[in-house]
RNA sequence: AUUCGAGCUUAAC
């Protein structure tokens, strides 16, 4: 059964749900460990139907979920966004007396904020009697994903007047915030930490360093971070992108749209988004109309987003037939 | 060391 488990791990961690799934049924002997790695697997998949069909089944076959069941089918439901399953499972948890882990209460949080459902989420942060950084960053990540930067900033002073220090995760949320509300003396500030305490590193904090450089005006800032980035991703890309072309620097921005598929980069739905609205608000038919033909031949998947931003563009330029 | 939680880009209106 050890041996077994560990397999079925190796499966999961390598993607290979279908490798896992073989190896769970060719066996008749299962424990609650060998239940809640293919649980997970689904989870991390995004695969919420099937989570929560085998989290349905696993009890029929008298294994009672444990936390770390219950971790798999909120984060699952946080990554897709049925909020009604996620309650429901939430409410069995409660009345199962299953103890409430820190993990838990974390993915609880993150599941209601993912789902628009900030009041829930605050619920579960106030009534949690430890709060710990990851709790602390789930919440503040969530104020500043439903519109509450400043809440979010609130939050960050609270955390650390509780003695809670940061990481570079919370502070990327932090420097996010900054972005939204134009704070670029607390981003500044935050910069000056990171460099301090050797906290600089990472790709998300220095994507939303670039990011909150540029949201605030200051482009050659963002761009120094930008390129002495040792390693970039689609994020850095569409960071430093939006910058220029929210400040009116559509040429630029298009540059930086060169550049990244020169470094090899996927475009994403959002960088061609953003390019759009960049040609729609100057009115750069031209552009509009390469980026379109980009889109369609691109191996990009037809989103809302991108059409929006096309009618947008189309709109915008006084090419309403198209 | 058989399974588990947080993070960065898509401005504002």
């Amino acid at each position: 059964l050890f041996l077994n488990n560990c397999l079925l791990n190796v499966y999961a961690k390598c993607g290979s749900v279908e490798g896992a799934k073989k190896l769970f049924h060719s066996v008749d002997c299962r424990d609650i460990v060998s239940w809640n790695t293919l649980i997970d697997a689904y989870s991390m998949l995004g695969d919420v139907k099937k989570v929560s069909e085998l989290f349905l089944r696993m009890r029929d076959e008298g294994i009672e979920p444990d936390g770390l069941s219950y971790v798999s089918v909120f984060s699952a439901v946080a990554g897709r966004g049925n909020v009604e399953v996620g309650r429901a499972v939430h409410a069995q948890m409660v009345t199962s007396g299953v103890e409430l882990t820190k993990q838990a209460e974390t993915s609880l949080l993150v599941m209601y904020s993912r789902c628009k459902k900030l009041k829930e989420a605050l619920q579960i942060f106030e009534r949690s009697d430890d709060k710990d950084l990851m709790l602390w960053t789930s919440m503040i990540s969530g104020l500043l994903k439903n519109g509450s930067a400043d809440q979010a900033l609130r939050f960050f002073w609270q955390m650390l007047a509780s003695g809670v220090k940061p990481s570079k995760e919370t502070l990327a949320c932090v420097l996010a915030s900054c972005a939204k509300l134009g704070d670029i003396k607390l981003g500044t500030s935050i910069h000056c930490y990171t460099l301090r305490h050797k906290m600089a590193a990472g790709i998300s904090l220095q994507n939303s360093l670039v990011s909150m450089y540029v949201k605030c005006g200051r482009l050659k800032q963002g761009f120094r971070v930008f390129s002495m980035m040792p390693e970039r991703n689609v994020v850095s890309w569409n960071a430093i992108l939006v910058g220029y072309a929210h400040n009116g620097y559509l040429t630029e921005a298009l540059h930086f749209f060169s550049e990244l598929r020169i470094a090899c980069e996927e475009p994403d739905y959002i960088t061609v988004a953003c390019l759009l609205q960049a040609c729609a608000s100057v009115g750069a038919y031209q552009q509009g109309k390469w980026i379109h033909n980009f889109v369609v031949r691109s191996c990009l998947l037809p989103c809302i987003k991108i059409s929006t931003t096309l009618v947008e563009m189309y709109s915008k330029c006084g090419d309403l037939v198209s």
